[in-house]
RNA sequence: GGGCUCUUAGCUCAGUGGAUAGAGCAACCGCCUUCUAAGCGGUCGGUCACUGGUUCGAGUCCAGUAGAGCCCGCCA
């Protein structure tokens, strides 16, 4: 077969096999085999071949023959001639499938010309939002906002480039009782922060919020003040509204300052946006009949969740003083996102403590019948950011960490990392080049870190080992990238120009290995964007920068023979793209040279 | 008391119901006249918390036990 046909059959290898063993299991054992699942897999070994069916075993019962009789009839009418090697039949019943060189070399050589790496675009986008990051007005972002603000880029850039309409929604805190309460602290203290604009700055308004907070857990009157000054903004008062206005204006430009930092791309779209939409939450979960007036305050009572006593957990949508609450405006914002933004795919990517809050909150939603079928929608949650000490991260003084700060401690540490290797191996480079590149390793290194562990645990932050250059850091695989931008200068090299007869030929261990990595970007993708787990897209770039690597190691390049020469550049020029493909979906950017 | 999440090598962590459980770090041993050694190869390292169950097959699914973290009525 030729390169042609592989640009015909665009599908997935995983896709032809597995189609290609649905049909041999009607052919054998009959129509009411249609739609069994041929459970095709990657081999558990490499020495199994690429992938691997374990349909026999699973049939056998059902079908009264041993699995290897099965595998053998299943072989008799399976032709996969076309991408692998004549299949295998191993251990207790298992089928294994090795790609041919010649299919491998076809499909990456199409890829010469495919800027998405044979990632193929979704047939049917889904209008998707993800809602992250999400930080409070008048406070500063700190270490509990990087995880849902990088998590969540990552996965709209994914769902992006997979097609699907994405809407990023950041969900500010700018409403609620926090607010009430400094603004009912600022006309005690600084009545012209209410008025003017600029008259603080954000760390000010971080001050006047912690004595604010202090005044209301401890007076009883401030609080109640602070409550009518919710109500205020709830109802509308124009000059309680203005002085809010001036308060999130000013947070605003604090939080951009991180987001350009970050290279972060997001909509706000806060709290006070539902702020119409509250009243009629609550009259139609009234008509549903779902709502249960208790001391005072209008709420759902919830299946499944019991307070202390073993009572049933109320879900309060409006307090005993009428102001509303976050679930409220949760719930308004559900319906709004479905309704309005029409959207078919919910993600909010919040931390594993509200997993509570969104649970119930759904199941007020779906039992107000506001969540149709066709519509999912997701917690996409993640654990706690903990110190080296295995403790929630903390300044040496006990003091939560400001996001600025650590994000600019990363970008030192690269710096000083970078600048003590120019001296040591008496490299000189400009300024603009040493700043640049700190930046990139520090903000990098910090994304990467966090991406490259399974979101539902607890992550234990630690500079050292996000900024090593061995292992599986984001300063590893920069540097894997940077290694083919080497050969590139070295031998004068132009990737885009490598001339019309350029194939690619697989002859080297090594080679093989690479390329068959290379061609299970689009899988690896696929399954990010199903189970919204970002740390698979970075294993996969981990184990895309160990094997080039070793292919880097074993097979010289610049001094090779033509056409191994002209093959491998091309293997280089791949993997370069991919790196760089696959990085740009986690949000890091690469570097020419480090 | 209830709920959620977790428990895998000395450390940090992967692990789609499938074959002999993996990686990185640390430790130790090798490899630069050859494209940046920020690399590559090798050695050492395991009662997958425990007990049952489902299954042809369980680190993976279910139940229970123990331990850790987070959440649980008018904050978000």
């Amino acid at each position: 077969m030729d390169a042609i046909d592989a640009l015909q059959v665009p599908k997935g290898v995983v896709e032809q096999l597995k189609s290609c063993l649905e049909q041999a299991l009607v052919a054998v054992f009959g129509e009411a085999f249609t739609g069994t699942d041929p459970m095709l897999g990657p081999t558990s070994n490499p020495k199994f071949g690429d992938y691997q069916s374990n349909a026999p075993m699973a049939l056998a019962k059902r079908l009264g023959k041993a699995p290897r009789a099965i595998a053998e009839e299943l072989i008799q009418q399976l032709d996969v001639s076309e991408f692998c090697l004549p299949p295998a039949i191993a251990g207790a019943g298992f089928i294994n499938f090795t790609l041919k060189p010649e299919y491998l070399e076809a499909r990456l050589s199409a890829f010469q010309v495919d800027d998405r790496l044979g990632v193929e675009a979704v047939k049917k986008p889904k209008r998707t939002i993800v809602d992250f990051s999400s930080p409070n007005i008048a406070k500063e972002m700190h270490v509990g906002h990087l995880r849902s603000t990088i998590i969540g880029d990552c996965i709209a850039r994914i769902l992006e480039f997979q097609g699907h309409d994405v809407l990023r929604l950041n969900h500010v805190g700018d409403w609620g009782t926090q607010f009430g309460m400094l603004i009912t602290y600022l006309r005690e203290v600084c009545p012209e922060a209410l008025t003017t604009a600029d008259a603080l700055d954000l760390g000010d308004l971080v001050a006047f919020y912690k004595k604010a907070k202090q005044r209301f857990d401890e007076d009883p009157q401030f609080q109640e003040q602070s409550r009518q000054e919710v109500v205020q903004l709830q109802s509308g008062s124009k000059e309680t509204l203005r002085a809010w206005n001036l308060l999130c204006e000013q947070s605003r430009k604090e939080f951009q300052v991180i987001y350009n930092l970050l290279d972060i791309c997001i909509t706000e779209r806060g709290e006070s946006f539902y702020n119409s939409l509250l009243g009629s939450v609550v009259e139609d979960l009234e008509k549903a009949g779902l709502l249960v007036e208790d001391h005072g305050a209008k709420c759902v009572f919830l299946d499944g969740f019991q307070n202390r006593e073993g009572q049933p957990l109320p879900l309060i949508i409006q307090k005993s003083d009428g102001g509303y609450n976050y679930a409220t405006t949760d719930l308004a914002a559900i319906r709004y996102r479905i309704r309005e933004d029409h959207a078919k795919r919910l993600i909010y990517v919040t931390d594993a403590g509200q997993a509570n809050h969104f649970a119930q909150v759904f199941q007020v939603a779906r039992r107000a019948e506001w969540i149709p079928e066709d519509i999912t929608i997701e917690h996409v949650q993640f654990g706690l950011v903990q110190g080296e000490d295995g403790k929630k991260l903390k300044t040496r003084s006990g003091d939560t960490i400001r996001l600025r700060d650590l994000l600019d401690e990363a970008v030192d540490r690269a710096r000083a990392d970078l600048e003590s290797r120019l001296k040591e191996e008496e490299r000189h480079e400009t300024e603009e080049f040493i700043t640049h590149a700190s930046q990139i390793v520090g903000i990098s290194a910090v994304k990467y870190a966090d991406l490259s562990q399974n979101r539902t645990s607890n992550y234990i932050f630690s500079y050292d080992k996000m900024l090593a250059l061995q292992g599986n850091t984001a300063p590893y695989m920069l540097y894997a990238y940077v290694r083919v931008q080497g050969i590139s200068r070295k031998g004068n090299i132009d990737f885009q120009n490598l001339g019309s007869e350029a194939t690619i030929l697989l002859r080297e261990d090594a080679e093989l290995t690479l390329a068959k990595h290379l061609l299970q970007l689009e899988d690896t993708l696929d399954a990010v964007s199903q189970d919204l787990l970002p740390n698979r897209l970075c294993q996969y770039l981990f184990e895309l920068s160990q094997k080039f690597n070793q292919f880097y190691d074993r097979c010289p390049v610049l001094q090779a023979e033509e056409p191994a020469r002209t093959s491998r550049l091309m293997l280089c020029d791949l993997t370069a793209r991919t790196l760089k493909l696959g990085l740009s979906l986690l949000g890091i950017q690469v570097l020419e040279r480090m």
